[in-house]
DNA sequence: CATGGAAATGAAAATCATTTTCATTTGTGA
DNA sequence: TCACAAATGAAAATGATTTTCATTTCCATG
């Protein structure tokens, strides 16, 4: 019953541990692995139920995968010129981890963005 | 310019200060209002824009519109039922001010959810 | 009171991620 | 080899959201 294909699993690590289905597709495409976009969405669906991987929503609503115990990060997007920066989150962790047992919450996640403009732009 | 329209707004905060789009419209029908959906949308976007309402994510995706006060927070979210609390988020504003300038960024904004499980699911 | 243009409206079509259907292929154990 | 369950993927369906565009409503001004 385990569609949790290998070469999808490998692929979102590759694509840093992070990256919507169609992402992932696009990018074994592009990469010559031939593979059909349901498999793609059965395969991330099945390294849900096996908590390999969980999944949380883009601002647009667009799912996004990412592996379960991988250090994550946050990002620090250019408004202008699009440019992204990976930045380092501990702060927040903390603060998510405070927050939510302030209130009686468990199985804690987070999501944060930092947006603004570049030096360049 | 505005359109945000007052009739969505107050079908919102009848509805609890909490719903979808599509609930929305819904809503307004069932109580014999006319409108047109394309036109709720616009109404939410336009208060969304005017900060008199904000957006997140169900978990499967859907867009849920929400009355809030003035006061920059952020969300705890129920991945069990929805239910959602505000918390202060000073840690953040630091943090992501921080990080910007490191990087050079100016026009900072950002944003920060926390997600688990509240203590009667 | 026109009347002319800007803003608002909404029906229908377009978009896009995701799910479902279903026919086909693959793998496996007897 | 055979039979059957699981996996695969193309194409269609779904559902929220956005876009298009023709029409209607507002309003200021003549």
């Amino acid at each position: 019953m385990s569609r949790s294909n290998p070469r999808v699993l490998s692929t979102l690590e590759r694509a840093g541990g992070f990256a919507s289905a169609q992402e992932v597709y696009r990018l074994m495409q592009r990469e010559g692995e031939s593979i059909g976009l349901t498999t793609v969405y059965r395969a991330l669906q099945s390294l849900v139920n096996d908590k390999i991987v969980d999944v949380l929503r883009r601002e647009d609503g667009e799912a996004i995968y990412r592996l379960c115990g991988e250090a994550h990060h946050h990002h620090l997007v250019c408004k202008g010129c699009g440019d992204t920066v990976e930045i380092e989150g501990g702060a927040i962790e903390k603060w998510a981890k405070v927050m939510a047992e302030e209130h009686g919450f468990r199985e804690v996640g987070h999501t944060a963005e930092v947006f603004g403009l570049c030096s360049k732009c």
